[in-house]
RNA sequence: GUCCCCAUCGUCUAGUGGCCCAGGACAUCGGCCUCUCACGCCGAAAACGGGGGUUCGAGUCCCCCUGGGGACGCCA
């Protein structure tokens, strides 16, 4: 049988972090079993979903490097069968009317808090005559669920979960208005996909036992399912929209990676022995739901940051200067012209082991293209004094004449350079850093000069 | 409140009865490298929530407590 999982979100609002992770175990799953991965968008509630928020969910999956398989899936397409399906029900008394008002369920359920119960629908329309209807109601139809014994699943990550029956009340499956509800659109949904493995988070572990019912009541095939634990805050409470969590477009805003993220979150929750580092092939191969752990675990943003870092450091040298370049022209207010391109290629691999983020990566290589004189920070014109400015120029005009300009011939004549007049080399290498990058801060100052041509440098040390 | 789930360093985790006076990674703190800062390398500090059992032996199995989380919608 070939695996079928599905990402189900609902668009009512963007794809955040607990989501990308749980379609990306849902993608993993299904390539590593050589199976398939659908998308399908639960648009049920239509006063809440938005098209800016597929959007967005659809970009964000991309983004992240998950593809599915088809078509994306909209439920709010297959209503009718879920009503259908809702009639069957009703047709062999598995189902029923209800003609309670939202005001009376309300009271219902205060009163069962009150009494110390799990507050449920108490069943009073279940086996009454439809004929004592109050008039002009419209009735929405509930599910009859079995009233004794206990409902067990067999789940992936929980393990064997068992709950009384008496815990269940009976759901509603068709709203008043004859719009079927998520209970019944899941189910159906997950069905006719042929979904052979349900993995999403641990807030729909108790939704998995009404559902069983359905599918049994239905005589279908219940899938696998497989509830992970939730992603929680820094405070240890789970995430949400106003708590911590933030669209996946903000990380990638934020100047992460891809694969960086994608190894972050597969490891939070996740894992295979002590690997740490783990690409995507790896993450394909090694991929199991009984590796999955059963406790909720922290955003940590300095370990993504590191991970960041390693895969920054991983980048070619091309691929690099392309996922910064868009940044770059921002600031410059243009597009790179071609000797401002080939001093960041030049320069780029050694500002790569120095970021953490493309943001970082970008703003770390701005001097290389900018435009003279360049700005130079305040902590660094602290290196810039009178004398410090008389030997830069004295060092500029013996630069002029080095034959070779390459890293061999400008340390060697620096070197001799600093020698000569018994100063430290640091004593030269920071006004030099200073003037050259206008910050404290930078990779080797020799490498720097050669990215910057013979030309720029001379210019920028006579810019003083 | 009721039901369900969870519990190893600050964080993510390894650990499936003896290999664990608990291993890795991030973060932290030292050191090396060194033209600055990173990277890299070396090292340090840092955890089995508590109490009962079971067993020759428990981080690993059972029970209780405590703590945390989730679910209890005509939302998904």
């Amino acid at each position: 049988m070939t695996v079928i999982t599905r990402f189900a979100p609902s668009p009512t609002g963007f794809l955040h972090i607990g989501g990308a992770r749980t379609a990306l175990f849902n993608w993993l799953f299904a390539r590593h079993h050589a199976g398939k991965f659908y998308l399908r968008i639960e648009d049920t509630d239509r006063k809440r979903s938005t098209k800016q928020a597929i959007k967005a969910i659809t970009d964000g999956l991309q983004w992240l490097g998950l593809s599915w398989d088809g078509d994306e899936i909209f439920q709010s397409e297959n209503q009718e069968r879920h009503v259908k399906i809702a009639k069957i029900l009703l047709d062999q008394d598995l189902a029923y009317p209800c003609y309670c008002s939202p005001n009376e369920l309300a009271e219902m359920r205060e009163q069962a808090r009150a009494k110390g119960l799990q507050p449920r629908y108490d069943g009073r329309w279940r086996d009454r005559d439809p004929a004592e209807a109050p008039p002009g109601v419209k009735p929405s139809i509930r599910f009859k669920a079995p009233k004794d014994g206990a409902t067990v699943i067999h789940d992936s990550v929980q393990g064997c979960v068992e709950v009384d029956n008496q815990q269940l009340d009976d759901m509603i499956i068709l709203r008043a208005d004859g719009t079927p509800t998520y209970m019944l659109s899941v189910v159906v949904d997950d069905h006719d996909m042929g979904v052979t493995n349900v993995i999403r988070g641990d807030d729909h572990l108790t939704n998995a036992f009404r559902q069983t019912q359905l599918y049994r009541a239905l005589g279908w095939d219940e899938p696998t399912f497989a509830h992970v634990p939730l992603i929680h805050g820094s405070d240890g409470t789970k995430m949400s929209k106003r708590h911590g969590s933030l669209a996946i477009n903000a990380y990638q805003e934020m100047g992460f990676l891809p694969s960086a993220l994608r190894n972050y979150l597969l490891r939070l929750g996740w894992s295979h022995g002590d690997e740490e580092i783990i690409d995507t092939d790896k993450a394909i191969e090694w991929f199991d739901l009984q590796d999955v752990g059963r406790a909720p675990s922290r955003f940590d943003y300095n370990k993504l940051e590191s991970l960041n870092g390693h895969y920054l450091r991983e980048l070619k040298d091309d691929q690099a200067v392309d996922l910064i370049e868009p940044d770059l022209s921002d600031r410059l207010r243009h597009k790179l012209t071609e000797e401002q391109q080939n001093r960041l290629h030049a320069g780029i691999a050694g500002l790569k082991p120095r970021a953490k983020t493309l943001v970082q990566l970008a703003e770390n290589s701005f001097f290389y293209i900018a435009p003279r004189p360049i700005n130079i920070e305040s902590k660094a014109a602290k290196f810039l004094d009178d004398n410090a400015k008389a030997y830069l120029l004295e060092l500029a005009n013996e630069l002029q004449d080095v034959t070779d300009w390459n890293k061999e011939n400008i340390e060697n004549l620096i070197r001799e350079f600093a020698n000569s007049r018994t100063l430290k080399l640091g004593l030269v290498a920071q006004p030099l850093r200073a003037s050259l990058t206008g910050m404290t801060v930078s990779p080797s100052i020799f490498e720097v000069m050669v990215a910057l041509g013979r030309f720029e440098t001379l210019a920028r040390l006579r810019d003083l």
